[in-house]
DNA sequence: GAATGCGGAGAACGACCGTTCTCCACTCTG
DNA sequence: CAGAGTGGAGAACGGTCGTTCTCCGCATTC
């Protein structure tokens, strides 16, 4: 829980308090309290509460991609690496303390206000995308199916985070598989890649 | 431009700032002076800032409603009607004032702290699903379809409201294309549409 | 013309924001 | 033990927020 790097410890606070509250709705003093460090360590550990934010981004989009690419990793095929991102997302979904893509929340609150929060949100997109195109590219997929699962698993996060239930996620993987399907038809119907055999 | 109600003028002001720059970025006291009324005009109009918060909202929902539906109802067939929302959104990502669904954007910033507002995303979102859900059953599509495409729609807007461009919208058009040809295949591309199945 | 009420302009208010500063207990070094 | 320096607690600061209040010009009415 704690860890050793104070900087890091901090990070870890403010992004569990602006994650769950807002950014703009959670003032340093909170934070300080939360963190158990003093007004003064805070401020020497970072210059204003916006670098704080963009710490708080930079470890969520580190954690994310983690997450995906070992979620990915573990299936064999693939097809199944394209749709495991769905199922990331379901086990994301279910989380008590979800509440959509911090990197929506944050660019809907302070995009408009802060270039460095857009620009943040804007690379962490753009990363997932560059992945999904890669893996849709390694399984000979055509370039259009890249940019369409990412429309998916976007639309899943609000679309969960807003219901505040998860099955979009279920929902995105089933049109995932249709869009694959009907993208990269398999030569075999019956398919020998079928081995949905996970962990 | 400025309506005979002063209550409609205030609103449609609001929302001008409110969703260019955020809702906590704008004072009362500048929308004041954009709409041209008197602060104590503006709290003889609305109670609070929350109200007109809500206010903004629910006329977005009007109009969100109205543009849509003013566009499906332009196509003739069940299936054109179904992707005319795509087109719908790909005049709206093309304007410059776009920055995403308002009600996204409002409840990344206040949908944790405010549960009328949460409750307004929540509510629009799921009066859009109900409404594309219905055209799927008038399409004669499988349930399944209508959360998918609701998905796509969902995805879009934030993929091209973070990236800044437009493109998103034909890209979850042509996935939607694939997710209605799979889930509704035409016996004859030429496509007849009588041919779907009775209510 | 005097009394009355309404609405506009904007000052005032209390709260809270992010940030800085003061003060002091404490721990090292000699 | 004396002195120096570090860091913690939290007061202070300037600013801004949402909201309320005061003051005053002005139109209306008897």
């Amino acid at each position: 829980m704690d860890s050793t790097d104070p900087r890091e410890h901090v990070v870890e606070t403010a992004d569990r308090l602006f994650y769950a509250r807002g950014v703009q709705a959670v003032g340093m003093d909170e934070l300080r309290q939360a963190a158990g460090v003093s007004l003064k360590r805070l401020y020497a550990l970072f210059p204003s509460k916006e670098e704080i934010v963009l710490a708080v981004l930079a470890r969520r989009h580190r954690l994310w991609e983690e997450g995906v690419r070992e979620r990915v990793d573990r299936s064999d095929t693939p097809r199944a690496r394209l749709l495991a991102v769905y199922d990331h997302l379901a086990d994301w979904f279910a989380e008590d303390s979800f509440r959509g893509c911090g990197f929506i929340n944050a660019f809907g609150e302070l995009g408009a206000v802060s270039p460095q929060v857009a620009e943040a949100a804007r690379v962490h997109k753009r990363s997932f995308q560059d992945y999904v195109a890669a893996l849709v590219e390694t399984a000979g997929g055509p370039a259009d199916l890249g940019p369409q699962l990412c429309i998916l698993a976007e639309g899943a996060q609000t679309t969960a985070a807003i219901a505040g239930t998860p099955e979009a996620a279920a929902q995105a993987r089933r049109a995932a598989e249709v869009l694959v399907q009907a993208a990269m038809p398999s030569e075999r119907s019956g398919g020998g890649a079928q081995r949905t055999r996970d962990a």
